[in-house]
DNA sequence: GGCCTAGGTAACAGCGTGTAACAGAACCCC
DNA sequence: GGGGTTCTGTTACACGCTGTTACCTAGGCC
């Protein structure tokens, strides 16, 4: 059972940072790449299961090298770009891209794709991957992220809104590790919706829903045994997390 | 990289000309035939990727002619049509054609189509390839395409209404990828039927409609397992569809 | 203790989604 | 063609989600 392995593709450092961490954080080996060059390294040194290709990158156009690719193997490839033109998304699917995403994106739409493209090139040729992470354990919880479904030390269901979701997400991938807001609230940015609150300023909201998130899985919400408050730093997961996958 | 091979069949002159200009003009080879006798000539003297049919060729229907051909051949089919009438429709998917545009079409619609056809040709001529895609089933049920009858997996009929069958197929064509409202309506336009809400603006219809096929096809229609929602996404069928062909 | 600041949280508002009800269109059967 | 039935988009309302605000408490420092 096989990691799937991905290159992300882009030449601003800081999308492809956030990418790549993103991919990691979800169950991928993400390998970050800013050139063709540096692709085609990456494809000559090891499989390589997909592609996310920026459409701009430096002065040239992604589709070109996509139509490269192509020509030459047989790795899926999505296309992300900036540029939500029509004309663009035609030339995107006309190279031969298996999909096609317009930024701003919100990192699930991307996850799932990548996950529905890879499933489709799983299913036409050997490519065996494992799939995502899908259940985690801590401090007697358990939540099962495929079904979005958290359930009880006692067994009984609850059920979280889609940022409690979220930030317990962000939670559970860095356990035992002090979030600033400033921190959690990128990381809501991209495991969450990408949409709104972006730009700099999280104001209380990270506060507020920390709180409710505390009424839904801490025995005694006011005193915090998962989620502690760090005064002047932020909040911390102050347990362990056993991360499984099925089958 | 050999350069795709189309029949453009249509027995307007006028039609056929400019079909087979425009595509030309696009990097294919087009073909122009004007009856089932040079289709098969064509087909008899050199591979065909591709064929452009219209729906009504001379006094014929060209839902015949694609049903004779795929008895016989493994060549994708779209069909082309100036008939938006349900039934014509519904008679193009079950004789097993790729795909269905009905005029006036955008001309890069068209050429998206195509390329995405023969892509998903070359992507999975290496394994068996069939067309006459007639089952899926998905969490249970069964879909029946040729027959256009729903079951559930308790094994009791469902009766969808137009839009709701339309609705399914998107859904079954696009698995675990979260689709917009734009895109559901877009796909709902090309396969469902073309000709009121093409333009922009798809309300509340959507959201209605994904409520009455929730209604219909989940156990629990309160919580969806097949069409999820996606909040400030839109809707994803979060279960697998197996396609299945007869014979 | 007095003061200041950080954090907890109730209340509110805006927004997205679910859905019942309605009306017009399409269809069907006679 | 007439009348009933089904389909389907629109509308309106309810409800849940989520960020903001305001107020209060807790902690830290003098």
């Amino acid at each position: 059972m096989t990691i799937p392995r991905l290159l992300v593709v882009d030449d601003d450092a800081e999308t492809r940072g956030m990418l790549t961490q993103f991919l990691r954080q979800n169950g991928f080996i993400a390998l970050p790449c800013d050139s063709e060059s540096t692709i085609r390294d990456q494809l000559g040194s090891g499989r390589v299961d997909l592609i996310l290709l920026d459409v701009m990158l430096g002065d040239e156009y992604g589709v070109d090298i996509c139509k490269r690719l192509r020509s030459e193997q047989d790795v899926p490839v999505i296309l992300v770009s900036a540029l939500s033109a029509d004309h663009h998304r035609m030339a995107g699917y006309e190279v031969g891209a298996d999909d096609y995403i317009a930024k701003p994106f919100n990192p699930n739409l991307l996850l799932a794709r990548v996950k529905a493209v890879l499933h489709r090139a799983k299913r036409s040729s050997s490519l065996t991957y494992r799939r995502s992470i899908s259940t985690f354990r801590f401090g007697g919880w358990w939540y099962d992220a495929k079904r979005d479904e958290v359930t009880s030390p006692q067994g009984y269901q609850v059920s979280l809104s889609r940022k409690e979701t979220a930030l317990l997400k962000v939670f559970l991938g860095n356990p035992h590790i002090p979030l600033t807001r400033e921190e959690i609230n990128t990381a809501l940015d991209v495991t969450g919706d990408g949409q709104d609150l972006g730009s700099g300023n999280p104001g209380r909201a990270i506060d507020v829903l920390v709180g409710r998130l505390r009424g839904k899985i801490e025995a005694d919400p006011k005193i915090p045994e998962l989620l502690r408050t760090q005064r002047g730093v932020g909040y911390v997961f102050a347990v362990d997390v056993v991360v499984e996958d099925d089958q």
